[in-house]
DNA sequence: ATTCGAATTTGACCCAGCGCAATGTTCGAA
DNA sequence: TTCGAACATTGCGCTGGGTCAAATTCGAAT
């Protein structure tokens, strides 16, 4: 179950898989050929690192489907979710802000499937592929900006107010509109959760359990189902002053 | 005074000033005599805003003396110190992340030193000046890296081992070496501390009286001189388990 | 010297949320 | 169908540190 699926290049990876990604798009057929000539393709199962804190950054991936967590470990062992990427970006992009090791470790939220490249071809994408650098800084910079967020919102926003705008955002980015509401389509933990907004299982598990007492998610082990986003906005704003 | 110095381009800025920072250390001192042409020389006082979140990004800036605050503010109000930045840096470099605006507030935190150029330059002197992006996207990823661990530091330490770490660092990039101690030589009130750790005015004045009271710091208003480095340290470490 | 405001200190109170612990639930594997 | 492991729920006690309030000290300006 833990086992990995070999490593493979397959044989014909389809074009279209990168011609609507960002770093890719102003590229024409015969450059996106190149570029997944040299890939190798690969599947995670969810829950394992595709990289890790302080390894040499030997190669560089592009998410096309899953998700993926950037995760910190402390010294005392305790995991922090820094950031979450989405499918159809760039990760372990050390080369990209002059590092040659990663700096944290990036883990599979869910199962995943990653393309990747030798960090050596780096070089060479950004001088020869119009607008790849450029496109690649404004991802580095929406995650300088993600980071900054979330520095603001551990400083100034209560528990409940955190864990709200976390399921927000969750369902912003995978959500799955269903009959009576929004479904975030992957499995996540209580656990997860509690990690993404630095609290314990505990308190966000008890934060969901009133919430469905209210009516406003619903939610089975490992899945959740927001039926009221506008009274989540709500909670997650900070409380009206008296 | 708070009246600002008045802007105005020095006739003669002399080239040593940025011929050994990063950006600029590989270049010869034409291009350096160059560069400094083009720059607008300015002094800051102390706690004034060199640009503000959200502002179109029309400069660019190099901090030459003195020491900045990246600062967010949130719908209530509250500031929140993101990070800080050292004298030798750039900074408000939106367009090398792919910005037209400035996504958070630069404020210095001692008297300031600034060069700046129009936005405009940008792309010119990353194609002009060898090294030159190289060593700017170092500092972003830099930065990354920094704020990484703030929200590390704030999910995982309480008050006192972060305020402790806060002056270690305080004291690491501007300490001054005295006779008993080290010295953090600018003015830095309590408020000023409990931003940078998220915490309140309150607690980081109780926690200071209390290292005071046991001899690891000396502090006047305003000044703070830590006496004992290493035992500070032992504090910003994790509580050993029973 | 006197005044005034900013910075600091300290005490008293209180509560959000963490730690601990026990129990319940779901699901996949055998 | 049974078993075990992973996931989830909930009660209870406790405390770190925030809030409120008041007093004190320092420094600079008049």
């Amino acid at each position: 179950m833990t086992e990995m699926s070999p490593r493979r290049t397959l044989p014909r990876l389809d074009e279209s898989l990168l011609t609507h990604l960002p770093p890719f798009s102003k590229l024409d057929r015969r450059q996106i050929r190149t570029i997944l000539d040299q890939a190798t393709s690969r599947r995670y199962d969810k829950g394992v690192a595709i990289f890790d804190e302080g390894a040499p950054a030997e190669r560089f991936f592009m998410l096309l489907d899953g998700y993926v967590r950037v995760v910190r470990v402390t010294m005392t062992g305790e995991q922090v979710t820094v950031l979450h990427i989405p499918a159809g970006q760039l990760l372990g992009i050390a080369r990209a802000i002059g590092r040659d090791r990663y700096p944290a470790t990036a883990m599979t939220a869910t199962e995943s499937i990653v393309l990747s490249w030798p960090t050596r071809l780096w070089d060479t994408f950004v001088a020869e592929y119009d607008g790849f650098a450029t496109q690649t800084y404004k991802t580095v910079g929406d995650r300088l900006g993600e980071v900054h967020n979330r520095v603001v919102e551990m400083a100034t926003q209560q528990v409940e107010q955190r864990v709200a705008n976390a399921l927000l955002r969750l369902i912003n980015q995978t959500g799955r509109k269903v009959a009576d509401g929004i479904e975030i389509d992957f499995p996540i933990t209580r656990q997860d959760l509690s990690e993404l907004t630095a609290t314990t299982l505990h308190t966000a598990s008890r934060l969901l359990s009133a919430w469905e007492k209210q009516g406003l998610v619903e939610s089975k082990r490992r899945r959740i189902k927001v039926l009221d986003p506008h009274a989540l906005v709500l909670l997650s704003q900070p409380k009206p002053d008296l």
